[in-house]
DNA sequence: TACCCGCGTGGAAACGTTTCCACATGAGTA
DNA sequence: TACTCATGTGGAAACGTTTCCACGCGGGTA
């Protein structure tokens, strides 16, 4: 029943009757051969039903057609699509993707790294923990392997597909200026495993400084607080007077609005919640979520492209930040007029919002 | 600057003046070697940077120690967080994963098979348009090559990791009973492509009938539809009375609230709405997603084992379903009590109803 | 007639492993 | 002393390709 055994290109030549070099330059089309051999190794192929091993031909030829892939987790949307992303460049190209996922774990990240170089995979295009600090990432540039970035700000010596990060979260904070906020929060999962949290927030606190805003609460979670809406209310509880959170991404911004909820806080009267990334479905929400919206296909796309530039020889160019687009959404608003009576709402008076306005514009 | 040269154990053997043999015998402590030749490789190894080939070892020993995956989309959710828990499962034993995706695309599907096996991949876990039709996969089970099948319902002479599908749309079907919904909807993306959908449509409607409901209408959308609420407010506009409406994923039910809204219909006082997936988002909206629970890792850890127990020349045993749970959510209710007033339906004469129910047991 | 050239063809090396086999060397036994 | 045996070692084949090179053979020119 199992028939494991392997047509080769060797029995091709043997059953058309030529040798190896010849069946090899018929099938690829690669040399001469006249109409008659031409014709007996095709059909011999057909019958045997002969395909090539990519094995033989990476061996013989020093490039597999395969391209490494290392991102922390495909669980995370964000990241899967930029996965796909890179699927549907290389898609035609005939390189396959070979995937790799650290679960955001340092160590599991340099693994992954000299595993895919050991596979002989032709480049790489990674996300990791600390791509600045990896030896295995060194190690396998200094062999000579094209190395593509997605979603780090750019480090000395490699190419990166990213946003600016800095600067998106700088316009968050923008954007609570105007409305009037003062009091406001940045929410981080995995903060310290992330170069991306870290670089939002520090465009978000700068952005506030600048905006002469006290600096902003900086809320890391654990995995549970994330997951659970009722751990995650007690947190946001525990930090009195917020009018306005930041979440560091869009699954977080989500879990936010449960949580305030829970509290009995209403979104956005009571409080402003803006995330980052622009997941397809934060636009779907009954409350249209307000956020910082990237596109992480192309972010993939862009990283591919620039990967099979580098693998035609191109020295390759540092490209500009992929553009991001702030989204109202329907999560934002002014914060509420401190009011003596109950903590309700009240409407704010028209001078409040005028003064902000001019001084906004002065 | 382009250190491009690779080291080889030939290399290694060269540098610790022993032979190719002895070199990888002691690398892979796999036979017998003196203290001092064992540390000269050892060093020799060390100082050269050497790191096995995978491909010649693949070569050679006829095993890639990859395994290939074909899934129809990495943006899905659902199939990126079953081939996280195929990683998952993965991780440790050694397997890499080469990732291929079709877009639902039946003929790229072909390809991809082909072309994962042509990589030399030791096992298949897949996800395609018609795996009962492929003529790539039976060429390669007929190679044998082990192959294991994700999401779909159990075909002649595969294994695969699924839920019931059927059982579970039926159970949707009871619940909108036993609220007092009559007039209900299934509504689909990509239904003539996905057995997934049509088993469920099968299911529902199945249980439909068995309650004495009318058949759902079966409403299917194209890609446009889905993502635009308003689009997708006027295609249910054109069904009048329905009360309650099955979609075949969660990402569609989202995308159906919106459009409730839009067309100034409340959820669920107006209309219900249940989804398929479970995905987690679902559970942190403001208004919970009621839907059928699954667990997309789960599927691809059981898929991955199942391929593991193969390739250890296990003939491999069809597992049952995985459970599924049906989340009530907070968007399933009784429909409205149609009363007198604006133009809101009216309520069916009881006759009726149990003329239906007559009817069907008759 | 002798030579050259182009063309179709096949042998063989190379890619990096693993593993079978044979060869030494030394110790132990008859 | 002569034999066996275990042990450490290296040569070489094999895995499936591609490609370099050489070979034979025909037709053209000198």
């Amino acid at each position: 029943m199992d028939n494991r055994q392997k047509v080769t290109i060797k029995d091709v030549a043997r059953e058309a009757g030529c040798g190896i070099a010849t069946a090899s330059r018929v099938l690829n089309k690669s040399g001469p051969a006249s109409p008659e051999v031409r014709a007996r190794v095709e059909t011999a192929a057909q019958d045997l039903g002969f395909s090539f091993s990519a094995l033989g031909r990476a061996l013989q030829g020093g490039r597999s057609m395969t391209i490494g892939c290392l991102v922390p987790s495909l669980a995370n949307p964000v990241f899967a699509e930029a996965v796909q992303g890179v699927q549907e460049t290389l898609a035609g190209t005939g390189y396959q993707l070979l995937i790799a996922s650290s679960n955001y774990d340092g160590e599991a990240d340099n693994e992954a790294i000299a595993t895919l170089a050991a596979k002989e995979v032709d480049g790489l295009i990674v996300t990791m923990v600390a791509p600045e600090r990896s030896a295995a990432l060194k190690q396998a540039r200094q062999r000579g392997l094209p190395v593509s970035l997605m979603f780090h700000d750019p480090i000395d010596g490699f190419l990166t597909a990213h946003v600016d990060n800095f600067e998106a979260a700088r316009e968050v904070a923008r954007r609570f200026a105007d409305l009037g906020h003062r009091q406001t929060a940045f929410l981080a999962l995995r903060f310290s495993t992330s170069d991306r949290s870290r670089n939002r927030y520090a465009g978000f606190h700068a952005g506030c400084r600048a905006r002469g805003m006290p600096d902003p609460a900086l809320i890391e979670l654990g995995e549970a607080e994330a997951n659970t809406p009722e751990l995650l209310a007690a947190i946001l509880a525990a930090h009195q007077g917020l009018t306005a959170i930041f979440a560091s991404n869009d699954f977080l911004a989500i879990a936010v609005q449960k949580a305030a909820r829970l509290m009995g806080k209403s979104v956005p009267r009571d409080l402003s919640v803006v995330g980052f990334d622009g997941i397809e479905i934060g636009r779907l929400l009954d409350v249209p979520l307000a956020t910082i919206e990237t596109a992480p296909d192309a972010m993939g796309r862009q990283a591919a492209q620039t990967l099979l530039d580098m693998m035609q020889g191109n020295p390759g160019v540092q490209r500009p930040p992929l553009p991001f687009d702030f989204r109202a959404g329907a999560t934002l608003a002014p914060p509420r007029t401190k009011s003596r009576d109950d903590d309700q709402v009240r409407p704010r008076p028209p001078s409040v919002h005028s003064l902000k306005t001019d001084l906004k514009q002065g």
